[in-house]
DNA sequence: CTCGTCGTGGATAACGTTTTACAACATCCG
DNA sequence: CGGATGTTGTAAAACGTTATCCACGACGAG
């Protein structure tokens, strides 16, 4: 009797008990663990067969002290944006049948918690880290690749000390604004996310898409009629950017945004003003998420294949860790757009 | 020169490294971390000045391997369900200014896979788990608590094995059934998730539900015209189970689901059958996610309060970890009805 | 025969922390 | 002043792995 939590915690079967279980070294069995060379077949089936007998399982920590911890961390501004599950399901698909596991830190919008967090994984001794569109100072990603390797998604800022997997964002606009010119428009309005303060990535995916929108527009003769409108990517800042578009002088019959949550606010700020969609507005989203298919929305979007980001990222990242590789690369996904029932020839044509 | 990485690594600052800096031992050093009791506020100064002079951060692999990790871990099967999000966002708020780590293990619906997230979280050395509505055998849950502090949030099942955060589900479904007959509804229908396939879970969200409504029913003398249709908690599973129900001999006028996005199925089905809702269907969803309030939509839903059933969870599971409590509890949540566009009176009334 | 060489397995020193035990010293009380 | 009682700091032993040697025997070439 020891108190009420008798329960005695079931003491970890450790690589010693291991080794003696089969009558060899610790040594032994560790290079079993980790198929290193130097092992005879009949040590391994020796060692195998009391690995399985005793249900031996490596203690993460101990691994992380000297070699591996067979731990991918993903950096997440936000839980809630499902083209975000696309990437996260990419990862996942792509290390399911390797030894590692992937831990997820979602840090918030806040540079500095998400600071914190990266610093959490890295003290945390991942192997490797995928930085999905980091809002930290670029310098801080540098020095946290620098010793851990890392795949940063989104930003086009390339760089030789970390890997990338971008969207090609300029082409993404750029099939919306034809897509919208196609139909007879020719006020067109984006709703791109807010600037980034001083942290040094000049190439984020809003910078590119409002690039690339604004080249569009001037290769159709339209810049004069361009216009940027900078909010949150939430419902909320979609609202509210709706409201400000089109309740001016001369509102736009077309609206494109960065992020389809947000077309979704402008969709309900039109619908408050008693414009109907795609009659009297056009409205296009981005990322293509379950949000944009669902029942009564429809929404016309870009696909960016969320799914297959994740996937190279994840692919990328392993050889970097396994040091298959020594080399930066950066991958670039084609975007594709998805025609639904938001988009349709303006009225006053 | 020595090779193409010359970026040498940057040897990590340890606590030898302060020691060293400050003059004193690091059993000091490790004292004044952890504010362990012995360390006079001379000392305390000293160190603490060394620490930010270096800019020391422990490495938690080390520390891993004899005391805590400070990293919480969480259990997921899906990253997209809002409802979750909200449960994270109350877990995050909760530890923010604490020492805790947040790492979530995103499992998917797979118990085997889940299993083994479990295991991975073990394996890290978590200092305690929160596993929202896990699928694995509840054996299984009972032995990680053995070993480690564990917090389930979802199922209703007690034990003195390990915390539990719930919302009464009973209430919220005679919530939606006395709403709907006050409306002058009779035939409601109940689209709930599929049972537990035997992993001794008698008492998840799916099934309490159920036996709410089932009571409410009984209780309004209708018992003879309560059904439960089973389907996976989806867009596409919604809109199959509202194929079934409103092609049936005698369509419920009334339809309510275990979560928001399944009753957008439901909302896509009668769209497509040529019904209008609330005209010629209610609509009653769950967990009131931003899904429930989006534009078009306007879901009638009922608010299960993820955000504070979240920070209760990490309020409980930090009690724990720091053993300021041994006595397993359990906290229930009030859910309340939050009415919208999608019900009204039946047609036929 | 002697040398290397190769293939295999083991001893053992890290890795960076926490924690236990204890030494040194100060303080208090009778 | 002697002993009991605190207080503050340190030395050193874990913790469970990995990786670097080294030893040993077998074998083939000269």
């Amino acid at each position: 009797m020891d108190g009420p939590s008798a329960a005695r915690p079931h003491k970890r079967v450790t690589i010693t008990d291991v080794a003696r279980h089969a009558g060899v070294s610790t040594a032994a069995v560790s290079k079993v663990m980790r198929n290193a060379y130097g092992v005879s077949e009949a040590m391994r089936e020796k060692v195998r067969a009391a690995i399985a007998d005793l249900g031996y399982r490596p203690h993460a920590a101990a691994r992380g002290m000297r070699g591996r911890t067979y731990t991918i961390g993903v950096l997440l501004d936000n839980v809630r944006n499902a083209f975000f599950a696309d990437i996260l399901d990419g990862i996942r698909d792509e290390l399911r049948h390797t030894d590692y596991t992937v831990l997820i830190g979602a840090a918030g919008f806040d540079p500095e918690e998400q600071a914190r967090t990266i610093r959490s994984l890295v003290d945390r001794q991942m192997d490797g880290l995928i930085l999905i569109a980091p809002g930290t100072p670029r310098a801080e990603v540098l020095a946290t690749a620098a010793s851990t390797p890392t795949v940063v998604i989104g930003h086009h800022d390339a760089s030789d000390a970390y890997d990338a997997v971008v969207d090609a964002d300029d082409l993404g606009a750029g099939l919306v604004v034809d897509h919208l010119v196609a139909l007879g428009h020719r006020d067109i309005a984006l709703v791109s996310a807010p600037g980034s303060r001083a942290n040094k990535w000049k190439r984020t995916p809003e910078a590119v898409l409002s690039e690339g929108y604004l080249r569009a527009m001037e290769g159709h003769g339209l810049a004069p009629l361009a216009r940027v409108h900078h909010t949150a990517y939430s419902d909320d800042g979609g609202f509210k950017a709706g409201m400000t578009l089109l309740t001016a002088d001369r509102p736009p019959t077309a609206v494109m945004t960065g992020a389809d949550v947000a077309a979704l606010g402008v969709y309900r700020a039109a619908h408050e003003l008693g414009l109907r969609v795609p009659a009297d507005l056009s409205l296009v989203g981005y990322n293509n998420t379950a949000l944009a298919a669902l029942a009564p929305v429809q929404l016309t979007s870009v696909d960016q294949a969320g799914h297959t980001m994740g996937s190279a990222a994840a692919r990328m990242l392993v050889e970097r860790v396994e040091s298959r590789r020594d080399r930066a690369m950066q991958t670039t996904m084609t975007p594709r757009l998805v025609v639904r029932a938001t988009t349709g020839a303006p009225r006053g044509r």
